[in-house]
Formats: structure tokens, C-alpha cells, sequence
RNA sequence: GUGGGUGUAGCUCAGCUGGUAGAGCACCGGGUUGUGAUCCCGGUUGUCGCGGGUUCGAGCCCCGUCACUCACCCCA
């Protein structure tokens, strides 16, 4: 009889640390909803083309990283492996396009990749993301990266980089692409990464190979190679991200690898991950709101990873998310108590306290360190003696202090200290 | 997908040149006929990842497999 397990490279979170996980979620969020952007709920599969397409035949993610099957009408459906296509696809299909723009919109859940798994590189993986569709606006460029930064900011961590680049657009990416192919042409390179050059030249370029950077010293970059808009365009999100306080650094060879990215291009990475440095990610899409049949508008987002940036924090020994269980951790000696407890319990709910109960015929003792470990602030205690005297006692947790509190007045006390 | 490392109690780990398992924490109870976190005492907990093989005998050696992990690759 061999007990389940979950499924390879699925990570799961209980308590009580899936409180941090709750918590880095809403970091993350937080800086989107109070920008205006609006939530999205999506499926988690869709029609297989929509990512061939949209994210690009040529990338790995499409070509090996999918996990694709047919459903029992023959559909071809695939596990969603990032979020944009599926915005922009309910963007169009909805037409959320036809009103005023930008379209802003931010959505959480998970990701599906086959890879292998790692420490940071799941098969689920959880990512919070924002689209901005319809406006090239530099300024709002601008806005997208300091959201994530400023996600990042607020749970505390500091031990992390944003990379920030251009990749041109249709006008000036091709000659640049010839440019680039033509320089590898001349290289020595192996045999996998001669094939990659063919399909996606711009992805050697970020290769991690010693000695394959070598000999990419003199290759040419793209930001050597903007055309007039898109310098102007890249200047302009540099000048905004600086009047917003957010600190990047160029990094010319940066490649993303979905293939819809244009101009404005970025990626966080934490110093203490790892191989799996990137917390977080994204950039310009032009191109694909028309590639996937909507209007030919513009657009900009970023993903970013919930359980790396989980492990971010770990990494650096924040303590994120609230682990107590409750404020309040009730404790009944005798039927005639857990009556009146039991009822006290659904009052101070109702009124926004977090409650839990000595449930069971817990010895005092018992209960008492269930209360320790529920991270209640306070304890009440309710026995025979206390009913005749028609009062409770309240135990401050922390400072040991126990008070008797009159049982009328048990509510409004605690919601005094409490809210 | 390629290469390396590691799998022993719920958790972190010890276990000698092969002789049929231990510690700390956690949990439960007692010390305190009604008081946690601290202290003292006692107790529960394992198909030693799984399947084969070698051996009188395997947690330890060999093979396979699964999982995790590190790097490549990829990306969040």
C-alpha cells in the first residue's frame, strides 16, 4: 500500500508557513491595486495555439516546457505556463480594449512548467502579474517596473537587482538580429548552441558559459543599435523610473525568453537563490495583442514569482506574514463555561476578533499551551469558581498578567484592547 | 532533458571495518486537586524512500527505481 504523494516538483504550503506565503502574495499585489490596475481571473488551461502563438514557437517554454493534452472532444488545452497570452486573449475577446486605455489589470495564481525541478523552479510555480494594455507611454513603463519594485520593497528584502534593458521594436530588432547573426556566424560555437543561434540569436547572448562569454565581448547590442523612437522611448522610461526612485542596472544582454518582448525589458534577480535567481520579470509586448487578432495595440506587464520571493525572504531572514493563529484563545473549565465560551467566541468574531477555543476536555494544562500556541495575545479563563463570581479571568499572555473581568463586560473589554 | 550529491521518528540529524536503531525538538502525561512560554520527571513515535541482489546476518555493500537537492539548461 503506498501512500500519495503530490506530484513531482509541486510545492505545497501549510501552517504555519503558509501564512508567509499568504502574505507575500498580497506584498506583491498590494502596489497594482493601489495603482488602479483591476483583477482578472483566468482559466488555468487554454486552447494550445493561444501560447504557440503567442509566446512564441521558438522558445523553450513552447517547444519542451508545456504541458499539453487533449481533452475528450479532442481539444487540444494546455496547462497555462505564464500569464500574459491569457490576458490579452480575454482583453480581446471581451473587447476590455474598447473603452478608455490603458487597459490595467493584474491577476495571482499558478503556472505550469515541465521542467525539471530545482530548488526555486517548480512544475507549478506561483506567480502575481499586472498588464497594461494599449498606451506605449514610457511613463507608464515606468509605473510597471516600480510596481514590482516597490512589491519587493515592502516585504523588506533588499538583497535584490532590476536589469533593465531595451530590445527594440519591428523597425530596428531585424537589422540588429542580422547584425548579431552574422557576428555568430564567426564564432566557434558547439553544436547546441550553433542551433540556438539560428532560432533565437539574441538568447546566446545571456548564456552563462565562461568561455562562451569570452567570445561574445565584442558582439553587438542592441541598445548600440535603437532606432530614433525606441531610444527616445528607453531614455524616457529611465528618466520617469529615476523621478520614481527605483535603482536598476543596464544590462545590455539581457534576453527574456518568451518571444513577444519589444523595447522596454527587465528582470529582478536575488542575490541569494541560487542558480534560480530570478524573483520576478518582464517587459514590452507591441506586438501581440495584433499577432493574437485584437487591435494593434500596445502593451506592458510583468510576472513575478510568489515562491521565489518567498525564498528571497528566507533567504535574507525576514519574518513576513502574521503566524498567530488568533488574538484570543478561550479556555472553558466545565460544561456550564464552554456554554457561555462557545457563545462568546461567535460574539467576538462577529465583531472582528480572532478567536479559537480550548475545544475537548483538555486539562488545564493543555489548554493553556494550546493558548501559547496559538499565538494569542490573550487567554480567558472560565471556570466553576469564576461563574459564582460571576466574572472571568483574562490573562494577558505576554506580561503573565491576569485580571478578573466582570462576564457582561468580557466583550466590550476585549474589544477595547483588541480593536 | 544532461551530470553530481542526499534519502534514518512529525522536524533537524547521529549511527564505527556490515551484527536486526538513537539524540534534540515536537507531541502526550505528571511535578502544580484551575494557568502557557522557562525548569524537572516520565511516555508515545520508525515497513532506516521503494524494489531487487550479495551475505549466516544489510540503515551500512551492489543494481534498479522514486523523491529531494546542486550545477548545466530554462525561467518566476
Amino acid at each position: 500500500m503506498a501512500a500519495f504523494t503530490a506530484p513531482k516538483g509541486v510545492p505545497e504550503y501549510y501552517p504555519p508557513d503558509s501564512s508567509a506565503f499568504l502574505a507575500v502574495r498580497e506584498a506583491l499585489a498590494a502596489p497594482a491595486r493601489r495603482a488602479g490596475y483591476g483583477y482578472i481571473e483566468l482559466p488555468v488551461f487554454e486552447e494550445t495555439g493561444l501560447f504557440v502563438r503567442g509566446v512564441g514557437e521558438s522558445t523553450d517554454v513552447v517547444r519542451k516546457e508545456m504541458y499539453t493534452f487533449e481533452d475528450r472532444g479532442g481539444r487540444s488545452l494546455t496547462l497555462r505556463p505564464e500569464g500574459t497570452a491569457g490576458v490579452v486573449r480575454a482583453t480581446i475577446e471581451h473587447g476590455l480594449d474598447r473603452g478608455q486605455l490603458p487597459v490595467k489589470l493584474w491577476y495571482a495564481g499558478p503556472f505550469f512548467r515541465a521542467e525539471r525541478p530545482q530548488h526555486g523552479r517548480y512544475r507549478q510555480l506561483q506567480q502575481v502579474g499586472v498588464e497594461a494594455i494599449g498606451l506605449d507611454d514610457p511613463a507608464l513603463d515606468a509605473e510597471v517596473v516600480a510596481l514590482a519594485d516597490e512589491g519587493y520593497r515592502s516585504l523588506g528584502l533588499s538583497s535584490y537587482r532590476l536589469l533593465l534593458t531595451s530590445l527594440g521594436d519591428a523597425q530596428c530588432r531585424p537589422a540588429y538580429r542580422e547584425l548579431l547573426v552574422e557576428f555568430l556566424r564567426r564564432l566557434d560555437l558547439d553544436e547546441d548552441t550553433r542551433a540556438r543561434a539560428q532560432v533565437n540569436p539574441l538568447r546566446v547572448l545571456d548564456d552563462k558559459r565562461p568561455e562562451l562569454q569570452a567570445q561574445l565581448g565584442a558582439a553587438p547590442l542592441v541598445v548600440d543599435h535603437l532606432c530614433p523612437s525606441c531610444k527616445e522611448h528607453y531614455d524616457d522610461v529611465r528618466r520617469h523610473l529615476s523621478a520614481l526612485g527605483v535603482q536598476w542596472e543596464e544590462a545590455p544582454r539581457l534576453v527574456r525568453g518568451l518571444d513577444y518582448y519589444t523595447r522596454t525589458t527587465f528582470e529582478f534577480v536575488h542575490d541569494g537563490l541560487g542558480a534560480q535567481s530570478g524573483i520576478g520579470g518582464g517587459g514590452r509586448y507591441d506586438g501581440l495583442m495584433g499577432l493574437l487578432g485584437g487591435q494593434p495595440l500596445s502593451g506592458i506587464g510583468f510576472g513575478l514569482g510568489t515562491d521565489r520571493t518567498l525564498l528571497a525572504c528566507q533567504a535574507e531572514e525576514l519574518t513576513v506574514g502574521d503566524s498567530a493563529r488568533c488574538d484570543v484563545y478561550l479556555v472553558p473549565l466545565g460544561a456550564t463555561a464552554k456554554d457561555r465560551l462557545v457563545a462568546l467566541s461567535g460574539e467576538l468574531r462577529r465583531a472582528g476578533v480572532r478567536v479559537d477555543v480550548a475545544y475537548g476536555e483538555r486539562a488545564m494544562k493543555g489548554a493553556m499551551k494550546g493558548a501559547d500556541r496559538s499565538g494569542a495575545t490573550y487567554a480567558i479563563v472560565l471556570g466553576d469558581r469564576d461563574l459564582d463570581a460571576g466574572e472571568a479571568q483574562l490573562k494577558d499572555l505576554r506580561s503573565h498578567e491576569q485580571t478578573a473581568v466582570p462576564l457582561d463586560d468580557l466583550l466590550s473589554t476585549l474589544k477595547g484592547k483588541l480593536l
